[in-house]
DNA sequence: ATGAAAGCGCTAACAC
DNA sequence: GTGTTAGCGCTTTCAT
């Protein structure tokens, strides 16, 4: 049985016949300050004893932990897999770590959650479409690590950067290609009602009705949580309740695969009976079948882009562009019927 | 503007009038060794400070980290959501942070991300379904991190525990029950050929043919990767080289819905011209129109038990079971056709 | 080029 | 009940 030990900076020293300062320098490769011959002679130890540095301890001593919190409301949701996936690839490719936490939609659970990752000292932290109000964000800049949000705009005072897209838009977009397609009883349907952008969708959900003078009725708005099976559940309430409608927009993709399933399951079909569209256009909509219209940004790109920012504030890098919001744009596909769109509204 | 400081438990102790010891044994709650009203006053100062232990010291001091490190081939493939919040539930409900990195079905990667949990000093690693291979993983013992495998069973000497589905078992139902529907050209898509699971389902499916006295033929034999996109791809190959089969067996949901996308398209109905069963029983099993016939294993259970078993012996507790594997189940929804099954092979 | 020593923030053994 | 001290594994300043 081979060595089952975990060596230190110490031991190689001694090993070596030098000091723990020149071995740190080769470990650090510190171009400087060290001969070829010892360089190499600490080299040989270090892989005969697969030595290796205790980032911990090399972390408290430097004040930097090369790691990263990543909170998310619930890494099991299907939507997340690309947000997560691009911090990883963002931080890994600049020697980052990432921790990941949810949130469950819950501020306490949020406000835990960063806590610990404070005292884990992450050099930054990402928040993805958080529950927490501005106050406890504002508070939160005492404990002094970069803090970027993704999916959520507060005024720039809570966050070293932000990027999102822009709800109000998207929702209404989705809607008015709705309307201008006819429809009048258009049901919308919305996940967890906490979360700031499920308030920005209705009111760009609104906003297009207003704009065509129509009016908004309060029996075609639900909200439940992201997920399929809240879509299914929704689709049930709305036929059971004979609540009329001819179309639907929801808050995420999620949620429309679910309503789908269960209206086409019911004998209603899409899109000739109704019209639905979903939101986020996650890799799911298009191999959805039929496939889905919905509403797209590019998650994964936001997701990098925020990793980004935050690991350039920990640099001390100059952040440009810290606080982004993006176009989203309506993908047309077999859950809408067929008409002009020109991306003109 | 607040004081944006992290405080220590120096200041904390001076400003106390106490020393160090004294506020360390009130941060770790130690029952004894300190009176009401000493503690009293720490505790208030803590609180005004908004004073944050340096976990990352306390590691150190203590050689335990309270972190466990999750590797997976990659956080973006929709497979992974629930073994990720299956791993953080479990981790977190026992005060264990969770480091994440992706594997990318590459040995090196992997064994990079595993060297990198070490640096981190994490009290233990769960590694999902990886690509290494038996003697690296032997080698990487000499770390001394507790090890947990999920998806692959070695021989028990590389890990500290394991859990995986029975993959022969898995592939073996699902040709069979293909076979007893009267199919002979039963073509096997596979993902990644390079993770054993692929192997091992392959090697069912081929008992499934012999018990039967039944030919594999080695055109209906293909792999690729675990996405849709790559079973959209498949489908097209098999039509365009105008390969004939009746049924298909694959190994991944993903690949079956981007299969089943693609062979509706083209004309193909399921599962009247094409019989076809997934694997792993993904929520998007279920939802997915037609809804997929599928080998199910419990993921998430199985995610939560290697990580209560690796804290376990990161704990020092008895591990019993440490090498299950679990016998998956065959679910019957649309993408087949209907016939007597009562799990009985 | 190399080493000694102090320091990072914490815990723990021991003394009082 | 409380303080002193050494030590965890590293970095870094300052000598030499």
């Amino acid at each position: 049985m081979p060595d089952r030990q975990i060596h230190s900076i110490a031991e190689i020293a001694q090993i070596c016949g030098v000091s723990k300062a020149t071995v740190s320098r080769v470990i650090n490769n510190n171009p400087k300050g060290v001969s070829a011959e010892t360089r190499e002679r600490v080299l040989r130890a270090i892989r005969e004893l697969n030595y290796r540095p205790n980032a911990l301890a090399r972390s408290i001593a430097v004040s930097r932990s090369n790691m990263i919190g990543l909170v998310v409301p619930d890494v099991g949701n299907l939507f997340y897999p690309q947000i997560i996936r691009g911090v990883t690839d963002y931080a890994d490719s600049k020697g980052y770590a990432v921790l990941v936490g949810n949130s469950d939609y819950n501020p306490e659970r949020e406000a835990q959650q960063l806590l610990s990752m404070v005292d884990k000292r992450v050099d930054g932290i990402i928040l993805c479409s958080g529950v927490s109000n501005r106050d406890f964000l504002l508070d939160f800049r005492r404990y002094n690590v970069a803090l970027g949000l993704i999916g959520r705009s507060f005024d720039t005072s809570v966050s070293n950067a932000s990027i999102t897209g822009d709800n109000v838009r998207g929702g209404y977009k989705s809607a008015a290609y709705l309307i201008r397609g006819g429809h009048r009883r258009i049901a919308y349907v919305e996940g967890n009602p906490d979360v700031s952008g499920s308030r920005e969708r209705l009111e760009g959900y609104r906003q297009a009705h207003t704009a065509a003078g129509l009016p908004v009725y309060q029996e075609l708005l639900l909200s439940g949580e992201y997920s399929i099976q809240y879509g299914r559940l929704a689709a049930d309430q709305l036929l059971n309740r004979k609540i009329q409608f001819d179309a639907i927009t929801t808050g995420s993709d999620l949620i429309a695969i679910g309503m789908v399933s269960q209206l086409l399951q019911r004998g209603v079909r899409i899109p000739e009976d109704v019209e639905l569209i979903g939101f986020n256009n996650t890799e799911l909509a298009s191999a959805f079948h039929p496939a889905l219209s919905t509403v797209s940004k590019p998650h994964y790109d936001m997701a990098q882009y925020i990793t980004e920012q935050v690991i350039r504030v920990v640099e001390g890098e100059q952040v440009k562009l810290p606080h982004t919001v993006v176009e989203p744009q309506l993908v047309l596909r077999e859950t809408t019927l067929p008409r002009p769109y020109d991306n003109e509204y």
